[in-house]
DNA sequence: ATCTTTACCATACATATGTATGGTATCGAA
DNA sequence: TTCGATACCATACATATGTATGGTAAAGAT
């Protein structure tokens, strides 16, 4: 359904998903000619014509900013797993962790929060499953026994946070699965965030 | 910072929330002037005035489409609770919302659905548990497989719809229970609507 | 060598859009 | 009773906006 997009073509998709999702609003034709130093509106009429008969977007026709995204979800945008960056901070997913996860691709970040897709049941006894989306903030101190986005060793995890003594322990609810525990000093450990929500759309079918 | 709407402004408030939230993007005044009968935009453009100088939205001059909600931080929304469900109890609705959420603005919430508070385990097999908020969704035809609110002998059940010939199956994920077996011309069953997504927030007390 | 695709430009046009301004009616407070 | 706030209407206007159409240039395929 959806072809290959031109080099061009695929810079005028971003800036059209960051003005979306960061600006609120689609831009019009005119604020696209400017941003990328067309002279004229027709060329990003044509352009955006592409797109569409790609089926990338879909125009509401004679309706101002009537752009809208097919992409799924609006919030996510299929890309390779591996090597992608959330939130400035360099995270690595290997395909065969226990908790993969996939990253929303939009640039521009609401200030205090971004979004997770959970992959795997690792989770499913803090009632998480795979598919939802969590809603992890960055700039809160993690307390005992809440649920926490974490990079150990490149990898990304997604358990509960306990502080002890000279150590943290990330803790799955998964009795299956051994607690990982932390010395304080490692160094390639960080907290992601702390996850303040779980959203499950039921439109898709359910993650096996 | 925000006085009082008067009952129309908080209409139009209403109607743009619905909007941006819904369609993704804000109206224009004349499709305001539409929805509410205006025969005038200049109506509409004197009550977004109103509304501005109280503080609720930022209009943006000389921009189509130009209005922005100042209440959202852009992750969330506040939305009325109209209700709880709790499998076996009469369902109530009210009019007036018994609580107040923030939804984030990720949660697709299709014009008219509303929000109801889930009470009890009985619909943890179908991982949705207390205290979660459901999104429903009264005018959508159920499909089978979907998950359905619905009213049996004045009690509410939320269950898995499957249409048989002559019949409707409802069914709960846990083996435990029976499936519900209603004939097509039962008169005191009611589907109030389909549930379209879930939403968890962790802020408070975790899951126990 | 011709054709197609991609990537731009310019001009023209109807109308969608926000804004400015002035008017009428109702209601409650001063 | 007067005044201000609220809630509408009408008209006028500049320009923002999407669209239609035609043209140029380069690169690659056939």
């Amino acid at each position: 359904m959806t072809q290959e997009l031109t080099e061009i073509q695929r810079k005028i998709l971003e800036f059209l998903i960051d003005e979306i999702k960061g600006n609120g609003i689609p831009p019009t034709l005119a604020e696209i000619a400017v941003h990328f130093g067309y002279k004229n509106r027709a060329t990003v009429q044509q352009h955006l014509g592409a797109i569409e008969r790609k089926g990338y977007i879909k125009k509401n026709p004679k309706l101002s900013r009537g752009i809208k995204l097919t992409l799924e979800e609006k919030f996510f945008v299929p890309r390779p797993v591996l090597g992608e960056v959330a939130a400035g901070n360099p995270l690595t997913i290997y395909p065969d962790a226990i908790d993969t996860i996939e990253l929303p691709t939009i640039a521009k970040m609401p200030k205090d929060s971004f979004l997770l897709r959970v992959k795997g049941d690792s989770l499913k006894d803090a009632h998480i499953f795979s598919g939802d989306i969590i809603i992890v903030n960055p700039n809160l101190e993690p307390k005992n026994g809440q649920i926490v986005v974490a990079i150990l060793d490149d990898a990304a995890v997604v358990k509960r946070f306990y502080k002890k003594k000279n150590q943290i322990e990330l803790v799955s609810e998964n009795p299956e699965f051994e607690p990982i525990v932390i010395e304080r000093n490692y160094s390639s450990f960080n907290i992601v965030g702390i996850v303040v929500g779980v959203y499950r759309s039921m439109e898709r079918k359910k993650a096996g």
